[in-house]
DNA sequence: CCTCTAGTACGACATCTTTCGTACTACTAG
DNA sequence: CTAGTAGTACGAAAGATGTCGTACTAGAGG
């Protein structure tokens, strides 16, 4: 079986995280996983951007520590790692996801 | 008088603060301001960097719009735009100030 | 075995970033 | 006016980043 490694929770740094998150090709995948389901193919996500692109946006939020991404079929399942952030570096990862919701209002969530 | 372009509070760019904050000299910067007292020199930060590199970080935070920069003689004194920041971006700030007190614990910070 | 789907590896390329040194401007103090 | 201090402008260089296309591997399904 194929493993993909991934930082663990204590070795989260946070430049690392700061700067997987200020990129918006990562924040949609990050936004998109934290309004969805986790176990999301990388397929599932529309990006505008090249297959191989996708993948090396995976593969920085996955080393960053932001994402679980782990080998199923032919596909690869991405999780967010919330409690992961949420305990290294509080209150961060809900700040980031509200403020992008403000900065660009998804059409479902006119109110909240 | 010389001025210095700010963005104004509603045209912070998510992704420009975030990017903002990915680099540790620049975290160093506003930690510091975060810490102390507003209206600190430039030269009141002891930056592992040169006096030009250290006018592309301070650059770099006033554009992004953490940062609020204005002559006074020959000096310039910086101020954190905490209050424009937590008006656009809620609770962000904080987090990140927080993250990076547990990260790289301060000397002088023990309990808190 | 063959074919399809999902994703990776690799090399290339353009751009952005960080860094520096040198030369410069603006203001203060004598 | 002269000197000193604070910071800028500019050009250069090294490295990181985002992007792509092509060729590849792993597994599913016939």
């Amino acid at each position: 079986m194929r493993t993909l490694a991934h930082p663990d929770r204590g070795e989260l740094q946070l430049d690392t995280v700061l700067s997987a998150f200020s990129d918006p090709v990562r924040r949609r995948i990050v936004d998109q996983l934290a309004d969805g389901p986790d176990d999301q193919a990388c397929s599932a996500f529309q990006l505008p951007v090249s297959k191989s692109t996708s993948t090396h946006h995976f593969r920085v939020l996955r080393e960053a520590g932001v994402i679980e991404q782990r080998y199923s079929g032919t596909s690869i399942l991405n999780t967010l790692r919330a409690a992961d952030l949420e305990a290294r570096f509080p209150g961060l990862l809900k700040a980031v996801l509200q403020a992008a919701r403000d900065e660009t209002p998804s059409p479902t969530a006119e109110r909240l």
